[in-house]
DNA sequence: CAAAATTAATAGTAATACTATTATTTTAGC
DNA sequence: GCTAAAATAATAGTATTACTATTAATTTTG
């Protein structure tokens, strides 16, 4: 992708935060290295101590942008979706045809990430890996219920609502679109997972791609009589 | 679910076990207060201190048959999709017509469970909503593919693999039944969960199930021309 | 009944996920 | 260029977690 805008920004919930990361260089140190170290070794052994380091920064430091390494990960999973849900608009803006639209979104949400130059201290291609690992971790908490109603999973239901109205678009008399358009989104995840994990429960391989099966899937479970 | 079978037992993998909890009673109570507990308050807020003082017995004694908590969670999900498995082969058994057993394995993948009274210090129940709540959270780490080599969910694979094989049945033309019925049994824990807690981006209500949503699906996916 | 196995009790450890306080450095306005 | 305010760093401390190790008590079994 190249650099299109240039004065963009991917907006985030202000309840997430402390102190915007954007605002600073050390904010933006530390999307960039989190990013970085949890791709590496995982949610659970990533800490603001061990980020800290990295950063040649404190850990109380961090502590003034984030609450807690769990807002961290609802940060960086928003930016995500609000990223992909700015690429799902700017993609599918000009195609009036609805079945070409579909196509691209289809295309857009199951595809595999390439680099964004237009956001340099955010590494997509890993900040991709980390949802493909840990995205259901920012929700599968005891306290989703709140978080929801805080407006934290904004972003992620915006893509998912957006998609539901694309599917809409090519077909009104089809029931379930956001139930689908949901399925298809995290259904990608775990193809991608799978794919590098559980090899023997997935079609997806060099051949076939999360995006192959997924556009067979979407067009005959909603395609029109024709 | 009634009393069908008096001797069985769901067949769990040696390697995540110390000592089979299913061999004495503080085993069985191990089993059943887990589930309490872990569907009440959460994986990340459980421990074994709690569970001991639950059980009266001691942290210690849990120990020897779990190596850590993470191991009993595998325990858990393995048993649940052993179960699952059990009812897949006991209630498509008898049916000869493809597409039937094809609806009734759509049907137990992704219907509401009921108590089975088969296995007394396991609430089914309960043992869903954690499945639905952490099942991910016991392979989305970073020994996922040492833990799978040894077997550790090998379970939820051959569930995958045994529906896949149903669909394969149906429709021997399609190409994808391993990424489909992955994304099935996947998908219908989504749905569950969105019903309960991000009701805006499911169509699954009191009057669609995840089964309607689900059947319509695979149905329209595989469809033979006739 | 004695030996073996199991369970309980106690203590201890390194790491985690923070909080609180104070000191130092950077920045911004005048 | 100076001062005040804001940001960052340093230090220390806490409760909890997820265990391990050891020994003691209890239960089971041959």
């Amino acid at each position: 992708m190249k650099k299109l805008l240039s004065n963009i920004k991917i907006e985030i919930p202000q309840e997430i935060y402390l102190k915007d990361p954007e605002s600073s260089s050390l904010g933006k140190k530390i999307l960039e290295y989190s990013i970085i170290l949890i791709e590496e070794g995982g949610f659970e052994n990533f800490n603001f101590k061990k980020l800290g380091k990295h950063i040649g920064s404190n850990e109380s430091s961090i502590y003034r942008y984030f609450d807690s390494k769990h807002k961290l990960l609802v940060y960086l999973t928003s930016w995500y979706w609000g990223w992909i849900e700015y690429q799902l608009v700017l993609e599918t803006y000009s195609i009036t045809n609805a079945k070409e639209k579909l196509l691209k979104a289809i295309s857009i949400l199951t595809r595999t990430t390439k680099q964004d130059t237009n956001f340099s201290y955010i590494n997509e291609v890993l900040l991709n890996q980390i949802i493909i690992n840990e995205n259901s971790k920012s929700y599968l908490t005891k306290d989703v219920d709140t978080e929801n109603k805080e407006g934290y999973f904004m972003s992620y239901k915006r893509v998912v609502q957006r998609f539901s109205d694309i599917i809409t678009a090519y077909n009104s008399q089809y029931k379930h679109s956001l139930s689908l358009a949901n399925t298809v989104i995290e259904g990608a995840l775990h193809q991608h997972y799978n794919r590098m994990h559980f090899k023997s429960i997935t079609n997806c391989n060099s051949n076939i791609t999360p995006s192959d099966f997924f556009t067979d899937l979407v067009l005959k479970t909603i395609s029109v009589n024709e």
